[in-house]
DNA sequence: AACTATTTATAAGA
DNA sequence: TTCTTATAAATAGTT
């Protein structure tokens, strides 16, 4: 449509095309107004020209967004998997360690789940525990010895092994509740999180 | 460009709306092919009728989803951040959880990071390991009883305190290096995955 | 789905 | 670039 039929092939000449490229452009944006008007359609068009210059059309009810989340969704398929497969493979990681921790501190701390292990790791992990036993009575010990230099020792209840179960550490909590996908496990009365 | 000049609002008429949009539609498509020929631009035309019905076009250089990449780099913002936001959720639980777990085991296997906590709560650790440390020597026991039973006792080696500190548990290993966030916390020699 | 009178888009030129 | 205009193309209303 203009003074002579053209055959629709690459414009080669550089400012030509330009110049075709703005002005077809424009026709083709009022094209997808109109429809957008004339049959309450929506429409969502991108253009980048060859020198990567953007401009875009998108009808007033929706939005590019929009347009793309219905796009996913008659399409079955989704067009972000590639970016959530990082993220998918990190979580997966996450979880996985979490398991981990959880299964240590089942064998560690509880002293359960101990089918696995044979007369070697029991010792290995009995040592550990006596290291660390150790190490807290140790502690004990030094905050009796500055409670009593400094006169703080008005409530002796605690020192010789007085046992209250107390929300020490969370415990008992799961805040996270929604997202933990763990082994099932739950540990008598105490749950980890 | 008809018999008469339309006027740019909806029409009312369903039927005719039908068939507008379909000879519009099949128009517009036909402008962003010769668009994309002619200009080598990259053009990206997605359409939903008013009855929901999909339409595309795609120039053949491209793909939907490669331009709406180009579409989210050329506008400097993240068009994902809603599908990200759920997961990047989940991924922070997740992490606080590790934290805590990690923190649980610095404390509670390997006696460190005992600072924040007052006689009371060191009671309440010290009584939990020492039952710990005998469900683990009770365990023992049972082995050893066993393997005298059942004449195994090959190899004592192990069962009077031998120590041999082995990657039990996966300790010094973290194949998750890439992704773990943690306190920054080292143990001595020992790290948690 | 065709037809066709008209309107609209635009190629080429200024 | 932007404007002009002859002409090609699109399409509204009709069959």
């Amino acid at each position: 449509m203009g003074r002579g039929r053209i055959e629709i092939k690459k414009i080669e000449n550089n400012t030509n095309r330009q110049v075709t490229y703005s002005k077809r452009r424009n026709g083709i944006f009022k094209k997808a107004h109109e429809l957008t008007v004339l049959c309450d359609a929506k429409v969502s068009l991108i253009m980048f020209s060859n020198t990567g210059k953007f401009h875009e059309y998108i009808s007033p009810s929706t939005t590019t967004k929009k347009i793309y989340d219905m796009y996913q969704t008659t399409l079955g398929f989704d067009l972000w998997s590639s970016h959530y497969e990082r993220m998918q493979e990190t979580l997966k990681k996450l979880k996985d360690s979490n398991n981990k921790l959880r299964r240590e501190i089942r064998q560690r701390v509880l002293g359960e789940d101990l089918d696995g292990l044979d007369m070697n790791d029991l010792t290995i992990l009995e040592q550990h525990m006596q290291d660390s036993l150790t190490v807290v009575r140790e502690r004990k010990d030094t905050i009796h010895q500055l409670e009593k230099k400094y006169g703080m020792v008005e409530n002796e209840v605690g020192y010789e092994s007085t046992i209250a179960y107390s929300n020490l550490y969370g415990f008992c909590e799961n805040p996270n509740n929604n997202i933990i996908h763990g082994s099932g496990y739950e540990p008598h009365g105490l749950r980890l999180d």
